[in-house]
Formats: structure tokens, sequence, C-alpha cells
DNA sequence: TTTT
DNA sequence: TTTT
């Protein structure tokens, strides 16, 4: 069992990508996720969580959201391990999406303009 | 909102520490979090998800958990700086535990020794 | 372990009660959550999921939400048996909300009357 | 967004049915969550959860779950309306499972009887 | 390296 | 640096 659930606000635009083997699209952003208490100075402080998600949601993701944007996103925790420059091995937790939906839109965006609230990983079957 | 559900192994012995000006008890240890697939050679792989505790539940857990036990945590995801030996920033993301229910028991020790299954973070009170 | 975690609309202005003896005031509402794929109608569904709430956030809910707004909650199921007009007894199923998130406004009222965009439980003490 | 995750043991075992008309397998049983407090008299209560689930998983969860059984339960909350015998209409609120975690096993029964630990809802696709 |  |  592995969960996790956020809801906060782009630090940027999602950055997108594809695998260089399959083509398989890949998206990442960073979430800046308001923490429920202020600190000794009376400041609301954040956690600035890294966001990973794949296929057609990263492009769904990278075609309709931007800086700024507030999202509720959930799916698992992953750990990965990556080459720093110096040849060293480091680790990063991030968030894999599977489920991301879309809180506010943009000022000078209409609604309507914005393809779908909720994005569907994959479809899923009724059992009746 | 920030929520994180976890069930997994420990991937060794808890470390209990204290903060230095206050003496705050805060324990660490790392979680092996099975996926729910196999990869390409048939292997189900996991994910080592760094988790960290305080007070109360940092010495129930750094006192009754160690390597290879079975447990529930739930709690937040939180991003932390701190500096490298090299000067430079790095970055962790951690779950902050509020909740951590132990899953099994070694068979060498009885379970009445246990203090608790369940371990509060802080009393609650019922509104009747 | 009991965790519940809902984005949705409310259905009616909450409802505020105080408990008889000792006056504690407890809010009540329903959530129209949607549903991630539509029907055969092509139609997207809701589920109506009753939420209790406790004390200061019952207030808060009572004095700042009404029909139709869009809100983040997290808390627990429960389990509640009440007895029937006919003197049966009969079982409900909702959730105790610890946490309330606002995630729009009225258009009618300026977001700045709005005392807290997220709601306290109860005050958290930092470990530094 | 809409998710629930449970841990607690079955109070009966699981009954398994099949819909009339396309035969699919629908597993029906209630789980006891220990609440996280304990009461005026000092017992530890806790809620009874209806839990529903389709297919491939309850056909997994009817063939190897029994009455006391520990489980961890992720899914989502539904309402579903139906008609008493009296014929008027009645509401449940029901968590839909979409992952069982086997966290026990009986002591009679070695563990290697059991097909699996975890149930997959859906074969997953890797990206890689 | 961080959002409103 | 990883658990069963």
């Amino acid at each position: 069992m592995n969960k996790a659930i956020l809801i906060g606000r782009l630090t940027k635009d999602p950055e997108l990508k594809f695998t260089p083997s399959s083509g398989i699209a890949v998206a990442n952003f960073t979430l800046a996720v308001d923490r429920n208490y202020t600190n000794q100075e009376g400041k609301r402080e954040a956690d600035f969580i890294p966001v990973i998600c794949w296929r057609k949601l990263a492009e769904n993701v990278a075609n309709n959201l931007t800086k700024g944007r507030l999202v509720a996103v959930s799916g698992s925790i992953q750990t990965r391990k990556y080459q720093a420059q110096d040849g060293s091995n480091r680790y990063v937790t991030e968030v894999v999406a599977e489920e991301v939906k879309f809180l506010d839109w943009p000022k000078d965006k209409p609604q309507e303009n914005i393809p779908d609230n909720f994005v569907e990983v994959e479809g899923e079957e009724l059992p009746f």
C-alpha cells in the first residue's frame, strides 16, 4: 500500500519530455503545498514536492497547466536512483501521479477551453 | 492537504536522536514498500521511503521496532533543505509520520511485551 | 488506520446544531463527489457522502460554506447506530472531517471576507 | 477525488455473489476498524465499515479471507440507493475496494497456500 | 531553484 | 546504503 494525496500550486510550468527508446510522454512539475500551521515568524510555510506523470496524463498536464495553477494530485511515492555529475549515486523521492484534478483556471482563459476538469488515467469498466 | 499512507518493512533498526537545543526525540527509518507489479524479469520491486517521527511516537518506534518489522504509516510528505559536505544545498523528500501501526511481531518476543499495537500521536478528546 | 479524502460540492447549506448536554457545536453536510467515469448514457455520476464535523471546525464550516461550494475534506469513516421512527435500529456510515479546505468562493462575496482558506483542527506544535 | 484507506478485521466470512444478468463476481464483507482512542469506560471501540469488491478481486477475497483476518483496503466511498422491504428508499454508504492487502494468516493454514499477498485490480503497464 |  |  502506497498512497499520496496533495493539493497545491505548480511552482513553474510543467516540463514535458519523451523517453528516448519508446517515446513515451513524461511530465514533471513541483507542487507548493501549504503547511497547516505558521512558523515562529507567523508565516505559512510550504513543502515543495516533485511530481511525475506519464502518457496521456502527462500530455494533459503539459497542455493545460501552468505556473501557479491549483491542483489535487493522487498517486504513490517513488524513490529513484540517479547518477550525479560527479558520478556518485543520488536518490530522489517523488510522487507518481495517477489522477490530477484541476481546481482553478487562469482568469484570461475561459474555462470552456480546458478539455477536462479531471484526467482519467485509464478507462474504467463498470460492472453493470 | 498533504497525506501519505504506506505499508512496508523497516530496512534497518530505527535511529533515535535528540534535537541539540530542546532535546526533543526524533526517530528516522526507511520503509521498503512493495510495488503492485513485477518488472521485466518478473521480480517484485520496492520503493525505499525515508520516514521521520517526533516525540512520544519517536520513542515508541525506537523502543519497539527493528529491521524487518511490518508497519503502516500515515502522515504527510515534507521537503527539507540541508547542506552537503561540499557546502552545496541538497533537498530531501520524506514522510513525517503521525501514526504508526505495528502489523507483525518478532517470533522470539511475545506480543504481550509490546506496549501498544497502535501509537497515539496526541490524546484525542471526544465530543461527548 | 482509517482515512478518507474527498473533493466535492455541498448539496445544501450546512446544518449547525449543539449537543444537548454539553452544547458542543456539530455541523452536518453532504458532499457530491463526481465519479471518474461516465455511465452508459455518457453522464457523469456522483456519490452523495454525508460529512460530520465538530467544534471550531463545525462553526467555521457553518459560517463560511453554502450550497454549491467546492471543498476538500480529510478525516475518517465512522459508523453510527440510531433509532428510526418505528423503533428499529438503523446504521449510518459517514465521514468525520478533521480538515476542510475551501477551494472556491462565491462570486458575490469577496474572498477577503472569508476568515481562512484552511481550517485548523487543533494547533500543531513544531518541534523546533 | 474520492479515497478511502482502512486497516481492520473481517467480522464474518465474505459473501460471494454474481450479478444476475452478466454473472460478474461481487464480494461483500464488513471491516472492524479500531478507533485510535478509548471511550469513557476505557474500552477501545471500532467502526464497522461495509466493503464491496468486484471481479477477480472479489474471487480472490472470497477464496482467501475468512472471519477475523486482518487486511488493508484502499478504494473509494460510494453511496447506493436501494428499496427496503416496506418499499421505502434506503441509502447505504460503503467502500468500493480497489486493493486488498492481506496482513496476517490463519495459524492452521501455511502461508504458502495463499496465492498472493497483494491483489492486483488490473495489470499495470510500466512506461519502460 | 519555488506557488497564491 | 535497503525489507520479507
